[in-house]
DNA sequence: AATAAAATGAGAATAATTCTTATTTCCCTC
DNA sequence: GAGGGAAATAAGAATTATTCTCATTTTATT
C-alpha cells in the first residue's frame, strides 16, 4: 500500500497520462495509453474526466483534428502545429504570439478576451 | 429565363450564401438560410458541397464550435473570435498575425507550413 | 430527342461523444 | 472495524453531427 491516497485513482491517472505526453492525445488515445496501468478503465470515464478537467481549466482542448477532439495538459498559451498528413499535433515553442495582440483586440473590439490560440497547419518533417 | 446558366444552381447558391454572410455558419445554418430561395435543398447537398469547396480551397473551416463545424468564404488569413457565451464567430480585422511568424516557424521546425489560424475566445459585447 | 455525366434528395449508416443506471469505491462517523 | 452517504466508475444505450448509398433528376453534348 502506498502512502498516497487512493482517491481518484483513475481520475489522477488520466491527468498524469496527459501531463506525461506531448502528443496532444484524443480521449480514445488516452484510453489506450492507460490500458497497461488500468486495463479496466472505461472510455466513458476518460471522456467524463477530460470534460471535467476542461471545465476546471486544468487542461485545454486544441480543437478537433479530423473530427476528433485533442487535449493538452499545458494550459500556458503556446503555439501548435497540426500535420494534415498524419494528424500529429506538435508544440511550436519556437514561435510565440505577441502578448500585445490580446490587449489590443480587447480594446478595439469591446469583447472580453479570455483565450488565444495560434495554430499552424501543414506537413511535418516525416510527411514532407 | 435568366441569361446565366442553370448549372450548379444549388451549388452556387451555397457558395453565394456563404459569401454573403459574416456569421461563419454551420452546414445546418446554411441549409436554413437557403430555405427561402431553395426550399427543396437537401442537407446532404449542403454538406457535400461545403466539403467540396473546402477541398478545392474555395472556403475554409474555422474549426468546430461546440462540436459543430463552422465555415468561412473568406480564405484570406484573418483573425477570429469565438464567443463562449453565444457561439458567435466574429472576424477581428483589427488584429493581424505578423507575416513573419509563418516563415520563422518553418525555418525553426523543418515543417512545411501551409496555413495559420489565430483564434481568440471569450465573451462578445452582448454576452459580457 | 438520346445519351452520358454530374448533381441532388431522402433516408440509412457511421462514429465521436454524452447520458443513464446499477455498481463500486472511498471517506467519515460511530 | 461496521455502516451510511457521497462521489466515481463500468457498461452499454442514446444522441447527434456528418457521411454514405442509391435511385432520381438535371445538365451538357451529340
Amino acid at each position: 500500500m502506498e502512502a498516497a491516497t487512493k482517491q481518484f485513482r483513475k481520475r489522477n491517472a488520466i491527468m498524469e497520462c496527459l501531463k506525461a505526453t506531448d502528443l496532444h492525445p484524443s480521449a480514445e488515445t488516452v484510453h489506450e495509453m492507460l490500458q497497461a496501468e488500468h486495463p479496466d478503465i472505461s472510455l466513458a470515464t476518460v471522456y467524463r474526466n477530460l470534460a471535467l478537467f476542461k471545465k476546471q481549466g486544468l487542461i485545454q482542448s486544441i480543437g478537433t483534428v479530423n473530427g476528433i477532439e485533442r487535449f493538452d495538459a499545458n494550459t500556458d498559451p503556446h503555439v501548435h502545429f497540426i500535420c494534415t498528413g498524419c494528424d500529429a499535433v506538435l508544440d511550436f515553442p519556437q514561435v510565440e504570439v505577441p502578448q500585445s495582440l490580446g490587449g489590443k483586440a480587447e480594446k478595439d473590439t469591446g469583447c472580453r478576451i479570455e483565450g488565444c490560440q495560434l495554430t499552424f497547419t501543414g506537413l511535418c518533417k516525416k510527411c514532407i
